[in-house]
DNA sequence: CGCACATGACACCTTGGTTGTCATGTCTGA
DNA sequence: TCAGACATGACAACCAAGGTGTCATGTGCG
C-alpha cells in the first residue's frame, strides 16, 4: 500500500508532510532566537556573535566566507560579527598561510570559555523540553531536517 | 539500559540531541525561505502577511487577538499584517456579534486563491527533496518539533 | 601579464517583531 | 447598577537580524 508509514514517500504525500515541517521551522526558529536572546546577553553574546562561536567552537579556525557559506549568511554580516566578536576579545585572527587577505579566524580562550558556558546553559534549558521523546524521534527528525537543507544548498547567497 | 532508543530520553541526552536539531534550523530557515522567493516568486506577500492567510485558511474567521495568541506573536503585530492583507484585499472584516469593537477576519476569495496558489507552489518545490524520508521520519520530526515549539510558548507575549 | 574573482570595509535598507500609550468597548462582582 | 478591571484597535517608536551595494585591494589562472 502506498501509505505504507516505513516504506519511502512519493512526492505528493512528502511535499504535503514537508509543508508541515516547513510551517513549524520559522515559528520555532524565531522564537528560538528569542529566548536564545534573554539567556545569552548576560555575557553580552548577540545571537550572531554566538553563531559565530559555536561555529569556531565545532570546526576549528576558518576564514569569513567560509562561515558566511556554511551557516548560510552573508559574508558582510558574518563579517560584522566576527568584527564585533574581536572587538571583545572572544576571537582573534591568524594569518592565513593561503590568503595574505583572508586571515583565519580562531577562538581565543575567553572565546572559548563564553560559549562553552552559553551552550551549557542552554543544554539546561532544553534539558526541560522533557515530553516523552526518544532518541528515535531525535534521528528521524534529523534526517528529515538535514535531507532538505541538502536540497536547499545549492542556493546561492552574496 | 539508559540509551534504549525507543524510550524516552533523559534530560542530559535529550538536550544533547535537541541542540542538534537547533543547529539545523537556523541555517534550514534562512535557505529556505530564500529558494521559497526565488522558486515562488511573492506576489508581494510577506511572510507576516502569508502567516495570517494560512491561519484563517485553517481556522476560518478569527478575531485578530485570537490569532496573536495562537501564533504567541503580539497583537499589534498581527493587527498590522491584518490591515496589510485588508489594504490588499486579500482579507476583510464582518461584524463580531460577540464584540463590538474586535470584528471577525476573513478571507476574501482574493486571499483564498493566494494562499491556495502559494502553499502549492511551495509543495511543488519541496517535492523535489526525495530522499527515503518515510511518513514515520516526519510524524517523528513533527513530534520534536512541536515539543520544542510548545516549550518555547510559554514566553509572554504582550 | 591581464583579467575574473575573492575578500574586507563600510554605509544604507528591509523586515519581523516588540513595547508603549491612549481611547474606546466589554464584563464582572459587590 | 455601576465602578473598576480587562480586551481591543490604532498608531508610533524602537530593536535586532540580516541583506544589498560599492569600492579598494589581493589572488589565482589562462
Amino acid at each position: 500500500m502506498v501509505t505504507d508509514s516505513d516504506s519511502p514517500l512519493g512526492p505528493d504525500e512528502l511535499s504535503a508532510r514537508l509543508g508541515e515541517v516547513f510551517d513549524l521551522v520559522g515559528p520555532l526558529y524565531r522564537r528560538a532566537q528569542r529566548k536564545v536572546e534573554q539567556y545569552a546577553p548576560l555575557q553580552g553574546l548577540s545571537v550572531g556573535v554566538r553563531a559565530v562561536l559555536a561555529l569556531l567552537r565545532e570546526h576549528g579556525s576558518m576564514t569569513v566566507p567560509q562561515m558566511g557559506r556554511a551557516q548560510a549568511l552573508s559574508r558582510q554580516f558574518v563579517q560584522r560579527m566576527v568584527n564585533e566578536a574581536a572587538a571583545r576579545g572572544l576571537v582573534e585572527s591568524a594569518p592565513n598561510p593561503a590568503h595574505k587577505r583572508s586571515s583565519l579566524i580562531r577562538l581565543t580562550g575567553e572565546g572559548a570559555a563564553a560559549i562553552t558556558a552559553l551552550v551549557a546553559r542552554e543544554r539546561e534549558m532544553l534539558s526541560q523540553v522533557g515530553g516523552d521523546l526518544t532518541d528515535d524521534d531525535i534521528t528521524a527528525c534529523l534526517r528529515v531536517l538535514t535531507r532538505m537543507l541538502e536540497f536547499l544548498d545549492d542556493i546561492d547567497v552574496d
